[in-house]
DNA sequence: ATCTTGATTCGATGTATGTCAAATTATAGG
DNA sequence: CCTATAATTTGACATACATCGAATCAAGAT
């Protein structure tokens, strides 16, 4: 994945410019967003990624939302097949953690040329 | 947008937990992933924000997608409610711009505590 | 085995989304 | 005024999505 328009040719000073994303990079990513791009979801994310202990049991999970857990089970289905959480069963429950390699990837991608956010 | 636990009581070091999304805050952001969660919005976001001159005439974005008009123009409109992008027109021309504020908003929530991508 | 609880999967349903052709608006020139 | 070009809006269509109830799977307890 090129992200940043490294000075190929060696100039004085940091190019203002940055290198858009290919149709491919663009493809690879976009999932990304999308599965961050539903409140519950987002949210379900940030409670995943702020828990203490670095992973919360869906036990926990379902009762922070009004709604059931057929539903909460569907959105955590689309944030692991998306890469940005991983289970594992302990038991009689399963717990979820983050991925921080993917959170970085998007963080990554914002933060800097390609969109300009702290150019 | 309360974001990062910034040790109300006095503490020692910084706390290891953050604040996870309320809500309010998680129904107000989804929206901006929601519209990056597209592989042509990303890319015509990335178009945008990297351009020289910061600002891009529509008749450059068509001709970079293999996509009708009316398709690009649906997905700038998409790009443009969601406060990612501007648009200005200059004659027979309409121009886009990015809104660096709105992309630092989701680079700041992804690149620090709520996601413990940096922590 | 049976029962109970935790969690996912299946099936159905209403809504939202991506795409394009055709119609419409906006501006510039003859 | 009429024509041409740039871009959006409208209408239509097929697909994808969020949600839930019911059924199913997994593991522990009796």
């Amino acid at each position: 994945m090129t992200v940043i328009d490294e000075a190929t040719t060696s100039a004085c000073c940091a190019p203002l410019t940055c290198e858009p994303l290919s149709t491919g990079d663009a493809v690879e990513l976009a999932p990304l967003f999308k599965a961050l791009g539903d409140p519950v979801r987002l949210r379900l994310m940030s409670l995943i990624a702020c828990h203490d202990d670095g992973e919360v049991c869906v036990c926990d999970l379902t009762t922070a939302f009004d709604l059931s857990p057929a539903t909460i089970s569907h959105h955590l289905k689309v944030l692991r097949e998306a890469g940005l959480i991983e289970a594992e069963r302990r038991g009689t429950w399963i717990y979820y953690r983050a991925v921080p390699e993917v959170l970085a990837k998007i963080a990554g991608l914002v933060g800097s040329s390609p969109f300009g956010a702290s150019a």
